[in-house]
DNA sequence: TAACCTTATACTTATCCTGAGCATAATGGA
DNA sequence: TCCATTATGCTCAGGATAAGTATAAGGTTA
């Protein structure tokens, strides 16, 4: 590598690392991820000298703890865990962790994964049935506390402004892709269990499961940018089954997203994208009129690559 | 962490990681990039005790090996290098990699750090001039030539159909956030020195200077993402000095997406999304009608927060 | 001094995209 | 038959965008 001083002994700068996945599917209409160690831990382990790469790491692990292979992979980040273990002298610790993607299907007999609605653990960021609650109730008048509780008044101002923004409060609109900007505030503010975990002090009022070691700031993470990525990229097929219908298809993204959208407008624009077509079948088993069902169309990730894909999760 | 089945030994998966930058500055309207080893590398050093965190270490070899001091810093991608070295025993190889923003400044003297201009790397990058030259000339060709190698009929449209949508080429317009599409394309295509260096069998025909190990790649991660970026968050601005006119800004936005962009349109969108304040002065020593100073309005970092900003970079 | 080159800056126009709502169709059940 | 429910087609207004025209304000040069 580059000519740069280094220690004689390279073996002094070794380090493990582990590998974490984010694995996502989406089961009538609720988003859900994959857990281990009774819903408190994502799927997780060492990377090993038998692994070839990084993923078939991660892909060895979550199927030898789930059952469950993975199928769309994307890296999401990389972060040392600094601070965590008491001792400066013991040897260091990377996380690198991944988002997946998959249909929901049997977790293998016997294995510890288990399939948790996502929402359970950020239970202010589903906005499909409007605010919830809890953020009048519980979330604002605790931010506001904490922002009065700076030390001077600009402080307390730029506390504020930046509760306002992650949470949408003052007339601002709900930003649904500021998963981790919200996690990472309540952390702050010592309103979540693991902040209080983490010898901070604080109350940890505000409800939602929480998770071991930084695995719920992982999680976090992953919502994000899924929530982020459906909006130009068609990612969501990789969690619909083969057929659907339209509205299926719309529950879905409203579920990742934590919003609803207009009905009109979202199949107008999933069909002049020609993202889907139809198979000439409808659906059974329904209420109202029956719908078409679609199947992705293959072809556009060929066609267009990765050109993009929009949905209709902009604004209000 | 997790319960699950770790091996008793567990300094046997023990690994290095190596913390690599992709330096950005714009000087003069062009994008240059820092490089250690006669501009064949980019900064780069192991993760060591000493490091705090990820971050710490990467500003340490950086500041180390040239002197400059970095600024904004976002974490790219971690990848483990895998058949590099022959011995399948050998330990594990982590490079972690990260994008910075920064002003050209003076490199500390004796220190082996240097700017080069990014398009001494990636020739085909730079259409601000139109598309250059060399992708009708060398490039077209020779992936016509890979695409017609294949074995199958549907194999050489796939491989030229994928071509096309990279390079633009078919009626296809350039979208010049493909930059590691294209990279990639062209070592599977054994068209660039890596590939042949790498045991592939081929030409290295296409013009560009190589990097070390898998620098170049690297650098092609973190230039998509600056051209990703741009689009939607104010990141341009850590890039320019502290007063500038809107033609220099737009010259930094043109030299980093390849491409140049409407002159009135962008003013206008720089200018109603309230970026930028005038500073009263004027520019001196400048050729035609004297253009206003501005500032970049560091309020708006806190008030739309991670909110976005846009350029006009869409299509043609 | 006047023509002209260069850059700055203000407006205009056509088009496309987006959000939102109205209207109608097709089912099953009360 | 009426109603609830979902599917699907269509319209409309406002905003954003791309592209072009026109004018202003300097320096340079014939």
């Amino acid at each position: 590598m580059a000519k740069v001083p280094r220690k004689a002994e390279t073996s002094i700068d070794a380090i493990t690392a582990d590998l974490v996945a984010v694995l996502v599917a989406v089961t009538e209409g609720e988003p859900k991820i994959m857990t281990i160690a009774n819903a408190t831990a994502l799927p997780s382990g060492p990377f090993q000298f038998g692994h070839r790469s990084l993923q078939t790491g991660l892909r060895a692990w979550v199927e030898a703890q789930t059952g469950h292979p993975l199928g769309y992979v994307e890296q999401l980040y990389t972060f040392a865990d600094h601070g965590r273990t008491g001792d400066a002298r013991a040897p260091h610790r990377i996380s690198i962790s991944y988002l997946g993607l998959t249909r929901e299907d049997q977790v293998r007999e016997g294995s510890e994964g288990h399939w948790s609605g996502w929402y359970e653990y950020f239970p202010w960021e589903d906005h499909r049935a409007g605010t919830p609650p809890l953020i009048a109730k519980i979330v604002t008048p605790r931010l506001r506390a904490w922002a009065k509780s700076a030390e001077s008044t600009s402080m307390q101002k730029a506390r504020w402004q930046r509760a306002a923004i992650t949470f949408g409060l003052d007339d601002r609109t709900w930003n649904e892709e500021l998963v981790l900007q919200r996690y990472e505030l309540l952390y702050e503010a010592s309103l979540i269990p693991e902040a209080v975990r983490d010898e901070r002090t604080g109350d940890a009022v505000v409800p939602g499961r929480a998770m071991i070691s930084d695995h719920r700031r992982i999680l976090a993470t992953g919502i994000a940018r899924l929530r982020a990525k459906i909006k130009y990229r068609p990612v969501v097929f990789e969690l619909m089954p083969a057929e659907f219908t339209l509205l299926q298809l719309q529950r879905s993204v409203e579920a990742l997203a934590g919003r609803t959208v207009h009905k009109q407008n979202f199949r107008r624009l999933i069909e002049q994208q020609e993202l889907v077509e139809e198979t000439g079948a409808m659906a059974a088993d329904t209420v109202g009129r029956p719908a078409k069902l679609f199947r992705f169309r293959h072809g556009v990730v060929a066609e267009r690559a990765v050109v993009g894909t929009k949905l209709p999760l902009s604004r209000s």
